[in-house]
DNA sequence: TTGAAAGCGCTACCAA
DNA sequence: TTGGTAGCGCTTTCAA
């Protein structure tokens, strides 16, 4: 910049003036600067930029699980898109379930001085208390998909009781009274949800749940697999199954498909190509895109300088019937 | 820093060398420095050290089509595996097949001073003189996927003319003769390079392929469902179909699922699933995260001082046959 | 309309 | 082992 306002015989300031479109500088001097830009190449370093204006980097820092999980990746893209019109880049970081990483990631990005975080809280660790000590009130922080523990902040969470009670609702309207549960690692908070929504229908409705029914702590494709094929090896099998997320619903699947009965299955969370398998599957779904945006539009408020309490977001659930959730029980 | 220096009684540049874990620090000292730090909540100002620093920013920026695409999700993972152990962070945008929002993201990597640029060009321009203009040698650019236009620069491509190749290869063997080909826009690289390696293959068979049966130029599932549906409906319709990205053999899986014939389907790129479908699908499968981390690999290396010529990395393809790639002709 | 000087928070360099 | 000073590239403040 010191070049520019030398080859162009100007103050410094005048350049910035200039670069930055700030009204009052004559279109005669202005021109002289655009030119002796042009022929420098110069442009702007947005770090000097960020240090000298204080606070804001033009940044969010974004923690999630694993971006090659479409749930997360199409969170990071919601996100994305909120930020580009207000001129905001997103700095994302994967913490792949372990909370040390969390820390780490959370810590560089604080250093980087992002304007606000996004989070999806990893299900080992869930208090944050440390965090709201680190960030006091000056970085806005959003929990997504698990609310905050440990610390206030704003978040965006699923419809997860509410969906997993209406999936059991509806298996129990096709006449299932054998149903099955397949569910996370019961520290996840979503997990943990699922299940108590699904469990509490089938209570309303008088239907037991016995413990070799309820499969909880399966975490991963290979792990649902083989909990469904040991469901359907139990003495008195299942006539339908619930699982608890996507991940978990694609094992089942395979579980399913390899024993090649008729028992039901209802997921959470809808997949690309759930229409297409050869048992379409019936799924409780939401708006991922929605979830991203929200959480996005609340770090904005937060920056715009709303100072009001915490807000949590319930994004609702819908079910979509196609085919494997309308099994009838065999037996 | 300062007021970390005034508690612990030390200077500026002592504080310093305590956080950065310099030697040459009594263990007295660092203790007092240390306990201050924790006192006052002091993180660094990791902007200011960029600046200071001069160049590197231990930021690497990544410029994809669509974040919600599994591939570019795919590659961002690898790319942030990648950075991780160097103490780098990730900036992505997503520049959705937009020339003007890919220079636009450029360009506000650069003014942050990311340390490279690892960049999925845009089809619609593929010429890049301006940004070799820009980055001149201080920034290394990786061009992922597709080859650069216009500079130098690294580049990691897969085998698109093999693998196309491979797969009528694989339809040809089956005796199909009427074979057809959905491809993308043809100013995409990666869509020119496997029609071109599929028609040569045909063409070493002496099998024709007409017009009718080359459709190129098509976008997206709905698009590809659509071409699907006018070739089954021509008067000699193909036996056999072969896609050319995992876009397109999406759709192409609706158009022959809502057709219910056995027309044969070799689709290029695996996806999560394709052997669960009602018709489980035959791919050209890659290694989606060897592309990320190959091209993080040639961007620490020159990072890291390297300095020879631009080198070229081409992934191989596998064809995994699954059974839609495997029916035979029928008439 | 333009410029000079100070300083954002940090590290490099040299001196003690 | 420790400290002082200068300066990274920019913007802010105030003065001309």
């Amino acid at each position: 910049m010191r070049h520019v306002a030398q080859r162009a015989g100007v103050s410094l300031k005048t350049v910035s003036r200039v670069i930055n479109e700030e009204a009052s500088v004559a279109p005669q001097t202005a021109e002289r600067v655009t030119t002796a830009i042009a022929e420098l190449g110069f442009r702007r370093n947005d770090l000097a930029r960020s240090l000298r204006q204080g606070s804001t980097s033009a940044t969010l820092g974004l923690v999630i699980e694993d971006l090659t999980n479409p749930f997360y990746s199409t969170i990071a893209q919601a996100v994305e898109d909120a930020s580009r019109p207000r001129g905001y880049m997103l700095i994302t970081g994967s913490c792949e379930e372990d909370g040390e990483r969390e820390r780490e990631l959370i810590l560089a990005l604080l250093r980087r001085r992002v304007d606000a975080l996004l989070l999806v809280p990893t299900s080992s660790e869930n208090d944050h208390t440390w965090l709201a000590r680190e960030v006091g009130d000056s970085t806005p922080v959003v929990f997504i998909d698990r609310p905050p523990d440990g610390m206030d902040a704003d978040s965006v969470l699923v419809d997860n009781a509410g969906g997993a009670r209406a999936a059991a609702e509806h298996l129990l309207a096709q006449g299932h009274r054998r149903i099955a549960c397949v569910a996370d690692l019961p520290s996840l908070f979503t997990a943990s949800e699922r299940v108590a929504g699904f469990r509490a229908a089938l209570a309303d409705a008088g239907v037991p749940m016995p413990d070799e029914r309820l499969r909880v702590g399966v975490h991963g494709t290979a792990d649902a697999e083989a909990a469904v094929t040991e469901l359907l090896a139990l003495p008195h099998p299942p006539t339908a199954i619930f699982t608890g997320n996507n991940r978990l619903t694609v094992g089942a699947v395979r579980g399913l498909s390899a024993h090649g009965g008729d028992v039901a299955l209802v997921g959470f969370d809808d997949f690309e190509l759930a229409d297409q398998l050869a048992r379409p599957v019936t799924v409780i779904r939401h708006e991922v895109l929605r979830i991203g945006a929200e959480s996005a539009r609340l770090a904005f408020r937060r920056l715009d300088g709303f100072d009001g309490p915490p807000q949590q977001i319930v994004v609702p659930t819908e079910l979509i019937p196609r085919g494997s959730g309308e099994v009838q029980p065999s037996s």
